[in-house]
DNA sequence: ATAATTTATATCGCGCACGATATAAGTGTA
DNA sequence: TACACTTATATCGTGCGCGATATAAATTAT
């Protein structure tokens, strides 16, 4: 970031690359995750249901960080492609349980080798990628914190 | 980034803090720009017009890494809201220039104060940031590149 | 026990973002 | 010169993503 008197110029903001960045590394997803039949918040949906399985909405709310307005009509396709189920819970009515089907839990086994695709074309260093992986998650971490104190 | 069997695994993503740092950065923008009556892409469009006024799509699109698709209509809704005008270009009958108005130009004083505050929020050190700003243009590069040779 | 408050999720309206495609103008080639 | 090809932008359809709000169930306070 260089020392410049305009704060406004575009080469100034270094959110303006973590957008970019973002988009173009969730674009690099596509192709493969069309094979899946998937787009990537979907594959972000089925990352947390293959680690864990039967989960209410919350707690894909927060591992996410996406709200329900944004997942409800998603998980609503998911189910309609007979990826996973949404049923009441028992425990709380005003939850509901999303389960893996059959074909949502298969689909892991064909995801497997996306991970190291992405990461090649990418191509940071190990050391570079870690670097930047903890400086987002303090990013992450700043913000969610912001935002728990303005509910106050 | 954890050695781990599960490549899987949510917390082994690279590019799920990346998506979701840059979600929450943008939430962030809201309320300020709110004031500007700006949505944070429309903030991008007017970050490149006050720097260089008067170009084509072509320019703010190569700036932005966003397609005509994109901005067509948020240029479109840019308009309306009179912060810039859209006309044929005289020298190529296919292509737009994009001219700022008054209001639009006059905009960039109350933008002045905004990444400042936006800093401020992501609490980063300045040896952090510029880490991080280096290494999200090291994977631009890296994807835009990839992007340009699968155009052959 | 009842009312007030909180919580879990859904709905609503709008602005992107993007793959795919269309349209018209400009350029290159035979 | 005419045709083939390329380019600049627009259109189309779909899936988010989010601020605002609604609905119903659960919890808390009186």
């Amino acid at each position: 970031m260089e020392d410049s008197v305009d704060v406004l110029k575009l080469e100034n903001q270094l959110c303006f690359p973590l957008y970019t960045a973002s988009r173009l590394t969730t674009q690099c997803y596509q192709p493969l995750l069309k094979e899946l039949g998937l787009t990537y918040p979907q594959y972000l949906v089925m990352l947390v249901l293959w680690e864990r399985d039967q989960v209410n909405l919350s707690y894909l709310s927060e591992k996410l960080f996406l709200q329900s307005n944004t997942l409800t009509p998603l998980l609503k396709r998911m189910e309609s492609m007979d990826l996973l189920t949404r049923d009441k819970s028992l425990s709380d009515e005003r939850s509901i349980v999303i389960a893996l089907t059959n074909k949502g839990s298969k689909l892991k086994e064909k995801a497997d080798c996306i991970p190291s695709k992405i990461f090649d074309q990418i191509n940071l260093s190990k050391e570079q990628a870690e670097q930047l992986y903890r400086t987002l998650y303090q990013v992450i971490g700043e913000l969610e914190n912001i935002k728990e104190k303005c509910h106050y």
